[in-house]
Formats: structure tokens, sequence, C-alpha cells
RNA sequence: GGGCCCGUAGUGUAGCCAGGAUAUCGCGGCGGUCUUCGGAACCGCAGGUCGAGGGAUCGAAGCCCUCCGGGCCCGCCA
């Protein structure tokens, strides 16, 4: 919050300059100056108002900062005032570079993030009701890497937007009736795979993707028999009364449960899981269809290539109309998207009914639609109607989303209100391609593919990074029991796997390489996890009572500099907030390590021979720790004592 | 043919939305700290036509236009 006092301060100082200039509307940016030396907080205004003028920028920063920025401040006297502005000077590029009294930062900062439990999180969301969509793997295989990139994200902007004082549910939509569980259904009843993999030990989930899904499509090209088998699955999915439907649910659950073992694994948490075939079965398409004829958002084909069929418009003028209802009345892939956003948002009454699914590691609950109301459970949250719904899904779905959305606010004629959150997939880098017997040229990344069975399974490489961190703990702490060893190790993995998946913005592709991935070191989930373990020492070593605090004496280069960075956090996360970019919270962690880092190694805590001195350096070693483990909770990392 | 995204040292990346002072942080390389508050660390050095060209601007990595290179999307598939 303090930096935040320090802008607000500093953008009211020149604001009342600016009155006395006779330019009350004249707009201005404060930003962070480049270089120590140039102070704080430095402010554009004299460009703004040279421009104006047609005068050097400097000449009008000094003449404003001598003859209306100084008169205000009363020549460093506020110091005294319990102002943060310690100075104001015009610089010879046309800056005029504030800095700040530390005294009064260190004072402000340290008091309110040894204060506040839940320091650093403001409220933006005012309540707002939103739902966040994520994961939505299709129940017939286990994740890969690339199905995790987009659980970690979205389960980081869940805690984000959370913390921030949004009312936040999330969602994963289940596609129990797709053609991809059709396929297992079909190697399963008409293609001979038995029921139980032959190795016993493995997961459910592994078996249905790695193996039968990859064979039954390879069976496909060989056995035309086959693909008609599947077409007739596919319709029957749809009848949840069948015996072949019944089946398919039963195989749905169980992929369903181990994906969900790999999910909690990485501490991310849901809510609600929406199946398809319920959104089917309950008609929500039909009451959709009807207000999108109301609306004449869809019409009939007269002609034409899609004659006969149920159309929308395309985005533009030059894009071809989008086919909603086929000729024989069969609806599309987006067309089952439509009533599930609409849901989401309220625009449909709510046709389900809601009962507990399974406890999860978080304490909570994971909630399942059903339409039976017999089944229906007491004292579940409330689902769907939000205000604002956000749906994380790989940059191939933009098109397809983009026509969702645009529906969507033709009906409501509100914009904004579903976003989809696209970001990049994960390809494999050549080495990982050629781990998996891929041979890929030239090429130095391929996309992964689950049909033809080239990619890493998100298990695997949890359970790669565990051990790998294993043998590191137990290397620096021989004394450590197993219970332990595998405790810190799991913490660990999980910082890395999560700190790698959400540090890169969401358009760059993230090519994937398994050993790459495995780094311990430099910008990663356990370096930042170190420094949380260093400062623990600092504080578990010493008994003082941290009273009599003098913030003055907090005044070495890397002591200012991590006071700083932890009066930033609650800027961090509220523009986090606001552009929904979890990797700014991965960079300001890192940055606070890194200043930790630094202030660690260059000045005594605990050997620092004067008491006022020591107790006040480990006040901010207390605030310090508070701060980073705030920010950790953002990215679902475990703050560890010792690793 | 139409649309979306990316291009910043050997390599990966930040900064781009809201233009301004010596372009960020990793990895890799080289050198140092190495009787320590835990070396998963810290310090230093080398390494850059910010893909190319043009435009508007006093000023561009950033804004606009064109081009080049790479990836993705555009079905009565899902």
């Amino acid at each position: 919050m303090t930096f935040r006092a320090l802008l607000d301060e500093i953008r009211q100082v020149v604001s009342a300059g600016l009155t006395g200039l006779g330019y009350p509307q004249e707009s201005f940016d404060l930003s962070e100056p480049p270089r120590p030396e140039f102070g704080d907080v430095s402010s554009n205004v004299a460009f703004q108002i040279g421009k104006k003028l047609n005068r050097k920028p400097y000449d009008v920063a000094r003449d404003f900062v001598e003859n209306h920025l100084k008169p205000i401040l009363g020549d460093g006297e506020r110091g005294t005032q319990r102002s943060l502005i310690f100075s104001v000077e015009a610089h010879p590029g046309g800056y005029i570079n504030f800095r700040a009294n530390y005294e009064n930062l260190a004072a402000m900062t340290l008091n309110q993030a040894l204060e506040n439990p839940s320091y650093g999180f403001h409220n933006v969301g005012n309540g707002t009701r939103v739902v966040i969509e994520h994961t939505s793997v299709n129940p017939n295989k286990a994740l890969h890497v690339g199905h995790l990139r987009n659980v970690i994200l979205g389960d980081t902007i869940y805690r984000i937007l959370k913390t921030t004082n949004h009312n936040v549910t999330v969602l994963n939509y289940v596609d129990d009736s797709g053609l991809q569980v059709a396929d297992i259904v079909v190697a399963f009843k008409f293609a001979g795979f038995p029921l139980e993999p032959a190795e016993k030990s493995m997961k459910f989930d592994h078996y249905c993707g790695d193996h039968v899904y990859v064979k039954i499509n390879e069976l496909y090209k060989t056995d035309p028999g086959l693909e008609e088998r599947r077409r007739l699955v596919l319709k029957e999915l749809e009848h949840d009364t069948s015996e072949l439907a019944r089946f398919a649910s039963t195989i749905v659950s169980r992929v369903l449960h181990e994906q969900l073992m790999t999910c909690w694994k990485m501490k991310v948490h849901y809510d609600l899981l929406n199946f398809e075939s319920q959104i089917v079965i309950s008609k929500l398409w039909e009451k959709s269809f009807n207000w999108l004829k109301d609306k004449q958002i869809v019409h009939l084909a007269p002609e034409g290539k899609n004659k006969g069929c149920w159309v929308i418009k395309g985005e533009s003028e030059s894009a071809d109309e989008k086919v909603i209802v086929r000729s024989d009345h069969t609806i599309t892939y987006i067309a089952k998207d439509i009533p599930y956003a609409a849901w989401k948002l309220g625009l449909v009454q709510d046709p389900f009914y809601y009962y507990k699914f399974s406890d999860q590691w978080d304490n909570t609950s994971l909630w399942a639609t059903t339409l039976d109301s017999s089944k229906s459970s007491k004292g579940h949250p409330k689902f769907g109607s939000a205000d604002r719904a956000i749906t994380i899904i790989d940059s191939r779905q933009s098109r397809l989303q983009s026509i969702i959305s645009g529906i969507l606010s033709q009906f409501q004629l509100i914009e904004n209100r579903y976003h989809h959150l696209a970001y990049e997939p994960v390809t494999l880098s050549s080495k990982t391609a050629d781990l998996l017997g891929v041979d890929i040229g030239e090429k130095h990344s391929m996309h992964m593919s689950g049909r033809k069975g080239v990619y890493v399974n998100a298990d695997y490489v949890i359970e790669m990074a565990q051990s790998k961190a294993y043998e590191e703990v137990r290397s620096r702490n021989p004394t450590f029991s197993e219970e332990q060893l595998c405790k810190v190790a799991e913490a660990i993995s999980i910082s890395a796997i999560r700190y790698n998946l959400v540090k890169y913005d969401l358009d760059k592709i993230i090519n994937f390489d398994i050993v790459e991935s495995l780094n311990l070191e430099g910008d990663t989930g356990p370096y930042v996890q170190y420094a949380y373990a260093r400062s623990q020492r600092l504080l578990e070593k010493s008994t003082e009572e941290i009273s009599q605090l003098s913030f003055c004496l907090l005044n070495k280069g890397p002591e200012t500099m991590l006071i700083k960075a932890i009066a930033k956090l609650d800027l961090v996360v509220e523009e986090a907030a606001r552009t929904l970019k979890p990797k700014s919270i991965a960079r300001y962690v890192h940055m606070m390590a890194t200043a930790f880092n630094l202030f660690y190694e260059t000045v005594p805590v605990l050997k620092e021979p004067d008491r006022v001195k020591r107790v006040t350096r480990l006040a901010l070693v207390v605030a310090f720790c508070r701060t980073l483990k705030n920010a950790f909770y953002l990215l679902g990392i475990e703050p560890l004592n010792e690793m």
C-alpha cells in the first residue's frame, strides 16, 4: 500500500503545482526511473507542458520544480510531517525526479506488512461474481504438459481474483458425450480392449490415453467398420438411459477422478464439474436456440452451400457464415458451447441440480451438476449467473470463442462479460521429441498430439521433478526423515512446475524441454522458495522481541530496495487482476527474492552488534516473509522453512 | 485468399497497452566470493543494427504503414 501512497502524494503535489501554473487538466505519468541516481519516482509532466508551450523540457522542469513544487513541499520540511516525499529535482533530461522519504516509507510499509495478515490484497473486485472455466480436458486420457499450462494459468487467476475480493467459482467442463469418449468406448466394447491395463499399477487415465485411444485411432485406418461404430456410439451417448451410455459414464468417471488427482497434486482448486451430456439432455440448447431465433442472431440459410442449415453471420463482411444447426437438425460443436456460456452468465434459466462430487485437498467440496432432483444436495454455493465469465482455452480456439462472445453481446448488448483468455500452446523441444522417439528433422519444436500419442504426460513431469527435488533435498539435509524429504521434495517440485508455466507471457509458445524444466536454479520456483527459507532461518535463530524499532537505521541500499519491493505488492496484484496476466506475480516474486538475497549477503542481521539496528532489521525480515508468503499463495507456491 | 499471434546478445525472456534518461532478468561462457546469517546464493566481465524498411514525433524496442521469417486458425469434424 505504501508505494501507492507515495504515488498518490506525488500525483497530488504535481496536480497542485499544475493548478498554480494554470494547467488543471494536464495529463502526466509517474514512473520508476531506470537508475537509482534518478530517485524513486519520475514524472514526465515537463515534457507535456513543454510541448504546449514550445519550450525545452528541462527549462520547464526547472521552473516548475523551483517555483511550483518546492513551495508546496516546503523545502524538505515535510520529512517531519509524515510525508513520503523527501525531495524533488529537475533533471537535465527533462524528467522531474522525486526521492522518497525512506524513514517514513519504511515505517509505513513495515507497520502495514507486520500488522495485516492479508497484506497486499487490495479490493479491486467489490464482490463481482466471476466464473472461471479451465482444465476441461476430454475424459478419455491423462493430462499432458500442454493441459498443465491451462490448469496452472486458470488456478493462478482464480487465486489472484479471489484475493482481490472477486466472488469466484471455478468450473471444469467435462465433455462426456463427445467423439473422444466415443473412441475409447468403441475400443472397449467393439475392438476387444481389456477394461483393465495389463500393468496393474498404471493409472487408468494413462491406460486410456496412452494405449487405448492411440491404438483405436490406428485401427480406424484399417477397419472402416469401427468408424461406423463410432458414429453410432456417439449418437447413443446423448441418451443417458441406454446401457452403452451408462458404460461410458463409468469410464468417464474413472478417468475424471484420475485427472483430478493430477490437478490436485498441483494444488489446484475447483468448485463445479459441468457435464456436456446434461447440457444436451436438459434442453438448454433448445432454450438458447429459441432466443437466438427470437433475436434474429441465427437464420435459416435459404440457398447456397449451407442451404437448410441454421447459420450465424461471420464476424466481418468477408468472413463465411458459421453453421450452427446442420440440415439434418443435429447441432455443431460450437452450438454446444453457446448454452453453456449463456448459463455461466445467467442468460438462461438454470436447469441443474447440484450434488457433492468429492472432497478436495484444500478441505473444500467439489460439486457436480445433475438432472436428478433426488440426488441434489443442499448447501451448495450459487453457481452460474455470474457478472463475468472467463474461459481459459488455448489460442487455437480463438475464432470459435470470439463467435461465442459476439453472440452473447448481441443477445445482451453488453460487451466484455464473456472473456476468452487465450494462451499459446506448449510444444515439445527437439530434444524432448527425440526422447519420445520422434524425428522432427531440422525443426526446433513440434506440437503435441493426443491422438498420435506424441506428448509428455503431466504425471510424468511431476514425478521426474519430485525425484530430482528429492535427491537435491537429501544431499543438502542429511538429517531429514523420509517423511520430511518427501514433503519438501513435493513442495519444491510443485513450485518448479507452476512457476515455470506461469512466468511466460500468455502469447508466447512454451517450447517444453523436459531436462530444462527440471532446473532448480536461477529464475525458478525453488529459487524464490530458497530466499524464503533463508529468511526463516534468521527468524528461527533469534529470540529477541521485535519492539522499539528505529526505521531510520534501515538506510543501506539493499535495505531500501527491499522495503520498496515490499511496498509494491498491492500494486502488482491489482495490475495482475486487471490485466489477467499472472506472469507479473512471478516476476514480482523473483524481484523480491533477488532483493532479499542481496540484503542477506551484504547486511548483517543476527551478527549486527547494535541491538536496535539488529531488531529493526529482523522486523524487515518478518515483513519480507509475510509479503513473500502472500505472493506465494497467488502462485500456489508453498513457503518452506527448510529445504 | 481472409484472420490471429510471435520475432529483443549463443539461447530463453521482460519492457510494448499508457513513447522520454546507459534495454530487464535467467541459462550458457569467462573471472571472483568459498574459515558463511544455509552456495538452490552473491559480485564482476564478455555478448544487442530490439526481424527489415518507411512514416508521424523534438524523441521509437514501444505508435502507424509495408515487407520478411516462424507458428496457429478459417468443415453440415470435435
